[in-house]
Parts: C-alpha cells; structure tokens; sequence
DNA sequence: TTGAGAACTTGATCAGGATCAAGGTTTGCC
DNA sequence: GGCAAACCTTGATCCTGATCAAGTTCTCAA
C-alpha cells in the first residue's frame, strides 16, 4: 500500500510488460501512467478478485506469485494462469472478473484504476498494440496447457511444469540448473489437473530417475535440461533459456 | 477462390466480426478492407495453415467448419479451438503460425493479406480495440476449456460440447432444440481429451437417459435444455441461448 | 444396386491416476 | 524448545477411461 518512486522511470512495471513497450512509450504518456499508479500488499492466501467481482483495476505483479482459477460448483477446480513479477492482470474492456485471482505468497501489485488507464491507453496505438500481443502471448500459453491438460501423462505434466518453472525462474549455478518452485503440491496438482498425491509420487519418480535433485521440499536443482526436456514430451524449444 | 460482392456492405464477414464493429467502420475504412479481401474455398480434409508456418494472411470463417490444434512428436493432439463462420483466424502482430488450421468440412475463408490489412488497423484504434476483444474472448473460451479437460468426467464433457454447439448451431423447433454436430466422433475426441469410444459410449449413455435424441449419427435433438446444463456440471450461465 | 471405405458402436480387458488412509516433516508461534 | 497446523509422502485399493478387437452402419461412387 506504499507509494514509491514516482519517476517516469518506475514504470518498469506498468501493466504494459517493461522493455517491450517502455522503450516507445514518451516520457509524458509514462508520467501520465504514474499518476493513476498505486501500489497494494497482499498476504499470501488472500483473495485479490473473485469470479463476477466488478473490475475497477488493472494492475502489474511487482513481486511474489498469484494465481487464476476456475471451479465449478462442487468444489472442483483448475488453475488457469500463474502470474510472476512483470506479468499483467486485467482485461481491458471487460467490467467483470472471469476467473478468481489468489495470492500465493505475499503478493505486490501495482494497481491503476481502469477509467482513467483505458483513457490513457485509448489515446495510444502502441500501447493498444501491446495489449493485443498479450492477449495473445497469454492465449498460446493457454492453448499450450490445453494440451497438457488433454494429452500428457502425470509425468509428463509434472516436467513440463519444471520446464516453466525453471525458463521463468530458473538461476544457472556454473553448470548445473537451480530453481525455488512458486507453488506448494497441492497448488501444483490444481494447476496440473491432478491430485496432490500423484504430485508427490511423479516428484519422487523423477527424483529417483535422477531427473532432479530435490533439498527440502521447494528447491530443485536440475542437473541435465535436456533430460527434462524429453520427459516434458513435447514443449516446443525449451532450449530458449533465459 | 471466387471474387464476390466487393461494395462495403460485404465486410459483413471481414476478420472484425460483424456486428461489433462494422457498425462503428466508416464508409471509408469498410472500402479500404474490400479491396485487399479474396476468398477461397477448402476442400474437406484440407490443411489451411501448419504449425510454424509464416502465416500471410488473417481472415475469417465464411461457411464450413475448421479447427486449431497442437501436436506432439509421437502423434497425440489436442485441438485448441473450433472455427465455425465469422470467426476470426490470424495473430495481428505475429507472423507464424503457432497451431495447425484444418479445415474439416468444406471451408470457404475471407482472406486479407496481412501487410495491408495491418496498415489499415493501424490506423483505426477502434480496429485494435475489438481485436484486443476477440483475443480476449478466445482467452475466456480458451481458459474454459482448460476447466473441462483438467476436471470434468467424459460425461460431462460431451455434454458441455453440446451445449456450445447447441448455443452457437442450435434452432429451436417449437419447443425443442435441434442442431447438426460439426464435428465427427474422431474430431470430437480430439477436442474433449478422450478417445473415440469413450465418446461413442458416452453419447450413447446420454441417449440412454434422455438427455439427448439422436437420429442418424450428427442430427441430434435436445428435449430439455436444463438437463443438458446439469449434465455439463456448471459452464456458467447456458441460458442465455442465442 | 452394389461394394468399398469411412465412420461409428459395442464388448472385454487393462492401467494410470483417483481415492482412502495413515504417518512423517516443516514451519511458525508461544 | 515444544506444540499445532500446514504441508508432504507412502501404501492399498478402486474406478474411469484407454486399449485391443470385432462388428455394424453410413456414404458415395461406379
């Protein structure tokens, strides 16, 4: 709930993803996005929209994880998304939340009102631009986990989502992959479409097979990618690391 | 592959779906759109763009039925959407294709060579506005999805299958609905995440029940709208039927 | 009208993952 | 340091949907 750095600068994390945009964006259009910025601390575990809720806000994740879900009446549910540092919540246009949004762990956003942001954005065809590529950056990522969903087996769903893991998150330590998992089993098997025991058994599996190295429960090191790589079964090229 | 009807009001099937946008296109802008559209027509079967190919064009579905998918090496897919007339095909901004377009009946698609196309957009923030819409929209389908294959039973899955034909190719005779199923057993095995018996059983299950009534193997009649929205476990408010 | 191929159905069996049920570890708070 | 709650693991059993294997019904072209 601070308010901090009010610089054109800060907008490195405005809801329009940092270098991509940024970089086109003039000093006055980030200025008049500073304006309309605020900041909010939620802690883990916390309801940040729920399915139906009016949406007055778009906001960016500035640091910790939240996720997007959907259930259905009985109690079932899915993850639909995990958010990470830089990634947008919102959908511009749109009055209603479709899905609920939950922080994770402690999560930061920094929020703008949406009148006054799509008054912004309105004026600006590149900012525009923008929200169509995260459209549909954000639908391939939905089509890929379509897939998973569908077609992978447990073991196969459980590396792809290592793979993920590590592309966004993954630290190299001279030759060799380190990661803290964002999520705990049982989110995991929401976001997998499985339940929290097979989670644990597949996380196991893997390890015995020395696909990786578990320490505790989060951190993973994973020694070969692209042994991980085959076990995701697919996944287009991982290779990519960042 | 035939030239047709090239006076403004044609941009009824242009890539922005009708009635959202047309509405708000000048007389102007409808006529810059026509002159770079040309239609061609697919036979059954055929490929209309595959993975990884430089996609030239956007368009729209004008008659026929078309799906988008993913596969993996070893041969197992997934499709990722169904294209039924005036939806929109093409990724503004991206320049390959990230699935597979098939066209499953004969197809017939309005073309818009990209270029141009994105020059006229460009230009016309309303334009961009209702692409970020469709993205969202397809968003939205996409993420609904991921509920029905991560969590749903085989049932319950045909059933919201019917129902979105229902909702999209449904005619009410009198009391009740009747429609044609788009798409045969195999393609909507694809769709669902099962295989092609699990859904000849379920849908012969569903018949068994009363849910559904079905003469010959596509033409199917529902006699109880309600029933069906149970059996579909929750997929929001059905109700609203077009 | 007939025949071939595609599309669909039905049955028997199998297996991957769910469910049920303990028990073990971490974490954080007093 | 001790305790409770949350988190995680492991085992036994069950069940849904996959797989394997025939058949049957459409469709359409000759």
């Amino acid at each position: 709930m601070t308010q901090i750095d009010l610089s054109p600068k800060s907008c490195a994390n405005c809801p329009i993803r940092p270098r991509a945009i940024c970089s086109r964006c003039t000093a006055d259009e980030l200025l008049e996005l500073d304006k309309i910025k605020y900041y909010k601390t939620y802690p883990a575990g916390a309801s940040v929209v729920l399915m139906g809720d009016p949406m007055t806000f778009v906001a960016s994740v500035v640091s910790g994880v939240a996720t997007l879900s959907r259930s259905m009446i009985d109690g079932r549910m899915q993850m639909v998304g995990l958010l990470l540092p830089s990634d947008f919540i919102g959908r511009p246009g749109r009055d209603t939340a479709s899905y609920d949004v939950t922080a994770v762990s402690e999560l930061t956003l920094c929020h703008f009102h949406k009148k006054p942001f799509e008054k912004v954005t309105h004026a600006t065809p590149h900012v525009q631009e923008r929200l169509v590529e995260i459209a549909l950056d954000e639908l391939d990522a939905a089509r890929d986990w379509m897939l998973l969903l569908g077609r992978k087996t447990a073991r196969e769903k459980i590396a792809s989502f290592l793979l993920i893991c590590v592309r966004r998150l993954g630290r190299k330590e001279g030759e060799i992959l380190q990661l803290e998992l964002p999520l705990t089993r049982d989110a995991m098997s929401d976001y997998l479409g499985l339940t929290i025991e097979t989670v644990s058994r597949q996380m196991a599996a893997l390890k015995r097979d020395g696909v990786l190295v578990l320490e505790g429960t989060r951190k993973v090191t994973i020694p070969d990618l692209n042994r991980l790589l085959d076990e995701a079964g697919d996944d287009s090229d991982g290779a990519t690391l960042a």
